[in-house]
DNA sequence: TTGTAGGCGTTATCAG
DNA sequence: CTGATAACGCCTACAA
């Protein structure tokens, strides 16, 4: 019933039937010496007919490029399809330049990046949701290997990064709050808990910044996602009126803003940092101005980044940070 | 500033160190003929001390085995954080059992499959999200490589199969329907036009068989989710109960009836299908009753499946369905 | 219980 | 422009 599993086809077998020797396989395959037209023509038909596919193991055995980026996933992760999108987006650039993603899951730690690495499995790693100090850092960096971080720790010795520009997204926010006259900021999703995370850490800098002297009073919420809507009610002054905003557990928020009228209150001002999925979820969101953190973007960025130091030799780190956009209703 | 990146150990190295012959330290790891306790020690001392890791390539290359399970995951995917469920509970389940997850996205279609598996990186298959009849199915077959796939086709020679068990699904939502005296049973997330999928087929089999005879109305909603409450409203007989079920779109929805109060109206029966990460969402959740997909045990099947099927030579398909489970609050 | 040696399928360095 | 040939690091039959 079950295929036979006969031996897949070699490049011996390819330059038998292309009446070459065996090198001469490898080298059109590779592109790493001229071919003549003629030749080249005979070793491709020959591929073609047999189906032939060159052999992982024993190419990355010879010449230690695997083809494959280690993807290191932060779990688990309790906001919605954000961390998908990245995945998608990541494994996609990845094979348009030959390369695929293998999964290495944050629990696993210092010791999964160790593994990974010294056996030769990955050849260069993506590392998603660095905390502001790392421990998976160091194995990382003795290893050589390039890689290239999304999210921008404190320090960076070796890596590349790419990221949202959280800073001048804390700017951003407390601009628009101001130009809609609002007198004060609540930041919901408890941000004064995790200053440990550097996208927070980044943001609230921005936001303290771009605050200070103007008579914003920012509050930094903390308590259940559930239970924002009143304590939003319970801190406003008379008349005042009230902006909302966090990078982080955005869903649940709207979801309880929603359940009170309040996206329809002209006295609150909601706004969320979202892909423009979220139209689809409801029409009153529609009304709630949005920030695209163009995750796709920084997927294929960081892939691209990664590409550059795998094909540039002595090629040095960069950081690069996107601009957040208004994403026009 | 970078580490000079020295050559990784061999286990030449670790012969070296140990006293042994080289061969005598790959026994030791293979476990493949028996070892006196006093080499084994001096081995394992060598290989901690050195920071050995056995070469994945020259490993393959050697004993086809790449340690390696390649996962097709669905993509673009609108759900919700869903499929991280699954593939971080495939991603961590592997690991326990010495297999990494490479992923294969399904925009590459068969020729991913094909890739992936002729050049040998992936030594078997998890297969996500396959429609009733897959195109993909035909690479896995002819491969002759172990493969499971999360989600039923409905003809399948071959490879094993995990997944809920939605025709029992569709019978414990009709019965639970029934129990709370709703004379209609709304169905949203257009399932009528979604019969392709097999979960959705399964379901609404399961759904119909069990309504049979019984007197329920059931409607399969169609248009856009966020006016699935007015739809409600509109087709409900006076006095008459509805209940509202889907196997997909739940959050919209939840969300839609949150923002009209309706979660909390008894004239209204909400049920969802999803995990219990849905009540720190908010407070009205609680009251909603709730089945629990099982996708974290799902994945875990699927994983000690195949690695049975790895395993074990000679072993034949299977198919698993998990029961779906009412969560009490 | 352990050692020796051949080969897995490539890449890349020699020659020609 | 092309052919032989030597590794790459490990597994495993064959010897001892």
């Amino acid at each position: 019933m079950s295929a036979t599993r006969r031996r897949a086809p070699t490049s011996q077998d390819v330059a038998r039937l292309a009446g070459v020797s065996q090198s001469t396989v490898s080298y059109v395959l590779t592109g790493s010496r001229p071919i003549s037209e003629a030749t080249r023509q005979r070793v491709e038909e020959a591929i073609a007919k047999l189906g032939y596919h060159p052999n992982s193991g024993a190419r990355t055995l010879r010449s230690r490029r695997s083809g494959v980026i280690g993807l290191m996933v932060p779990e688990p992760y309790a906001d919605d399809g954000v961390l998908m999108q990245f995945i998608g987006a990541i494994a996609r650039e990845s094979q348009r330049f030959g390369y695929d993603i293998l999964l290495v899951t944050a629990q696993e730690g210092a010791r999964g990046i160790h593994r990974v690495v010294r056996t030769g499995v990955c050849e260069a790693l993506i590392l998603m949701e660095l905390g502001r100090r790392d421990e998976r850092v160091a194995p990382v960096l003795d290893s050589g290997l390039p890689f290239v971080t999304i999210g921008k720790p404190d320090e960076f010795p070796g890596g590349s990064v790419v990221d949202l520009d959280f800073e001048l997204l804390g700017r951003m926010v407390v601009d628009r709050v101001l130009a809609e006259s609002c007198g004060r900021l609540l930041l919901f999703g408890a941000p004064g808990t995790k200053r440990h995370r550097n996208d927070v850490a980044r943001f609230l800098g921005g936001v303290e910044d771009q605050a200070a002297g103007t008579g914003l009073r920012i509050e930094l919420d903390a308590g259940p996602v559930a239970d924002m809507p009143e304590r939003a009610w319970d801190g406003a002054g008379p008349g005042e009126r009230t902006a909302m905003f966090g990078i982080t557990g955005v869903a649940p928020a709207l979801f309880a803003l929603a359940a009170t009228g309040a996206l329809a209150d002209p006295d609150r001002l909601m706004i969320a940092l979202t892909g423009d999925d979220l139209t689809s979820v409801s029409p009153l969101l529609t009304a709630v101005p949005r920030i695209d953190p163009r995750r796709v973007e920084i997927s294929e960025l960081a892939v691209r980044e990664l590409v550059r130091l795998l094909r540039e030799d002595g090629a040095g780190a960069r950081t690069t940070l996107v601009e957040p956009r208004w994403v026009e209703g």
